[in-house]
DNA sequence: TCGCGCATTGACAGCGCTGTCAGCAACTTG
DNA sequence: CAAGTTGCTGACAGCGCTGTCAATGCGCGA
């Protein structure tokens, strides 16, 4: 008996403390409008000595509150893309007295409707967030809104209106980067794309394909190659752009994992990076730093993305009315040393 | 009213429907003794019929358990080896019905038991998974106790006997990698140890003391670098160590991030690797066969031992008289190019 | 002064489930 | 055959909170 735990406080404990029934402190709790200030301050002085908390499973029984929000990722993709994602949405929930529950989806399943719906029903999340490319499968898209369930996207190729979407300029991003190469005298540049499922990839392919055309180079389909974002893919496309007759002096990848293989496929041949070929990649993850040469890349702000798409996502569900950012996030690009002018400038 | 959406599912729908009172639909959802075959079958039945969920507010609310766990983690480590345990942890939870609570930690957190105490009353937790180094925070694992929550950790130096606890072979492994190098012929071999708040680091230290006494070869603490499993540690220790009058031949980084840095340092010196030196790192994360050359390793079986301690966990949170892993985890030496045998073999 | 509207507060009924305990029938046992 | 004993089932009281609605007090115009 002398092991009497903390006794656990509820609301008719702080309630009594004050002075005032149980539904001024849920009042307050709940920062609901109608309490006299004086009121208030004895409630929160009550709950301050009390340590108060409420108990979350009798709000959401009550109230039909859960609290939750839902990361649904794909499992598969770049981890460091995920942990930003992860870190950001965290913030933005312990901000707002949110939890936070995962769904891992291992993406070539044909199943994905049936485990999203476990999860959203199941789990009883309150909203969703969809980093990319789960923004875009209309699995899951069609699923969620047919459960009513609100959801922020993080740079979905065909933004749904009526949801929350959070992009950046990548668009630009991948302009400026194919510049750089251009203005070090760079003229036949391979371009490797992204996962076609992905809407970044088009986009970034886009925005290469602007550099050239504004610096007046013609655009030349047999140095662009189709990759899928992983590391192998990168290097079989690099594979295939050196064995060109006329092969590239500079390859743009759409992400760092497939610049990776690149750079490793330069390796194998006994190319050296930046002098017989130049190299840039996109998202600076952490590998891009510790390659050698480190990458020339972009660095997008993740993180923040992230953190705004479930902050407004949770404002949203708080009933605040909410729109997305006018202005997409911008990107920031590296130089490093994979990059280096066009050696045979004459 | 057209969209009236599929209306919610009480045990009171399933107990009419089979004809029993409510109790006894609670006694077979949960599995409990006491109901006769027949009733089993017509309640499961009903439970099928009508898509029945129980509601988890409601169950924890009146039965005190919450069915959650959390993860407490160190946000700054090596990503990989989270994502690792993420998912380990994860399907142990899934399999079992629970859900994940994440806690990342700032670990240069003077406040880090306050913060994992809000974490486990305000989140209210059964229980905790705590990866390393977290297993060795007595700030953390002395809260816990205290708290009453039992507590899975994933390779601590200092297992709580009453506790969970798993871990692997990383003594034998890293004894193995550094016989890899001597049977290679190298002598002169560096060692770059792990940060000293992790169990492990002291752990592997010793494996390779081991291996350098079984084979005849003097320990000289001039070729030990203390390194704190970054990419920068890394880098700085090779470069103490390539300063040395007599420099290493070989060096044994305690894991893949301060290998990478060692890599690095080397490359910017232009020495070739393996050619003027052999590097082996630890972990086989991601990195490891992605740098130039490909890092021979130690693969740990992480997401083995993460969803082996959490499935421990909530046995042990559900009744049973579980207990630890009698014998450690296998490790597995991964060789890939970047050891060779000493070049000046007499 | 009376009545009305608004701001503030409280009483009370659940939310959907589990714990407790009582009831009943079918066996055992002496 | 009486007196347990066991196996199965149900009635009912909460768990701690929020939603609803009624009650109260107060300021102000008629």
């Amino acid at each position: 008996m002398a092991e009497a735990g903390p006794k656990k406080v509820t609301i008719f404990d702080v309630a009594e403390r004050a002075g005032v029934s149980i539904k001024t402190v849920s009042r307050v709790v709940n920062n609901e409008s109608n309490v006299r200030d004086a009121t208030r301050e004895k409630v929160l002085g009550a709950i301050r000595e009390l340590h108060y908390k409420p108990n979350a499973a009798a709000r959401e029984l009550s109230g039909k509150r859960s609290r939750l929000v839902g990361l649904v990722y794909e499992n598969a993709q770049e981890f460091s893309y995920l942990k930003d994602v992860l870190n950001g949405t965290l913030d933005a929930c312990e901000a707002r007295g949110y939890s936070l529950l995962l769904c891992p989806l291992a993406l070539p399943n044909p199943d994905i409707a049936a485990r999203v719906r476990e999860f959203a029903t199941q789990a009883r999340v309150e909203g969703i967030v969809l980093p990319a490319p789960l923004g875009d499968v209309p699995a899951v898209t069609a699923l969620l809104q047919q459960l009513r369930i609100p959801v922020a996207a993080i740079a979905p190729k065909d933004p749904q209106p009526e949801e929350i979407n959070v992009s950046c300029n990548d668009g630009e991003a991948t302009h400026s980067l194919a510049e750089v190469l251009i203005e070090q005298g760079h003229r036949a540049i391979g371009f490797i794309k992204g996962h076609p499922d992905h809407g970044a990839s088009a986009v970034r392919f886009a925005g290469y394909r602007r550099a050239l055309e504004r610096h007046g180079i013609a655009f030349s389909a047999a140095l662009v190659r189709q990759g899928y974002f992983d590391f192998d893919s990168g290097k079989t496309a690099a594979s295939e752009l050196l064995d060109l007759a006329e092969p590239p002096s500079a390859i743009v990848a759409s992400n760092d994992d497939m610049a990776a293989g690149v750079l490793f496929e330069a390796r194998e041949r006994g190319l050296s990076v930046p002098g017989d070929l130049s190299v840039v990649g996109f998202d600076d993850t952490q590998i891009a730093s510790r390659l050698w040469p480190p990458l020339t890349t972009v660095r997008q702000p993740i993180m923040q993305m992230a953190e705004t798409a479930a902050g407004l996502l949770i404002d949203k569900l708080n009933g605040e009315a909410v729109q997305s950012p006018d202005e997409p996030f911008e990107c920031e690009v590296v130089i490093r040393n994979s990059t280096a002018p066009l050696a045979s400038i004459t």
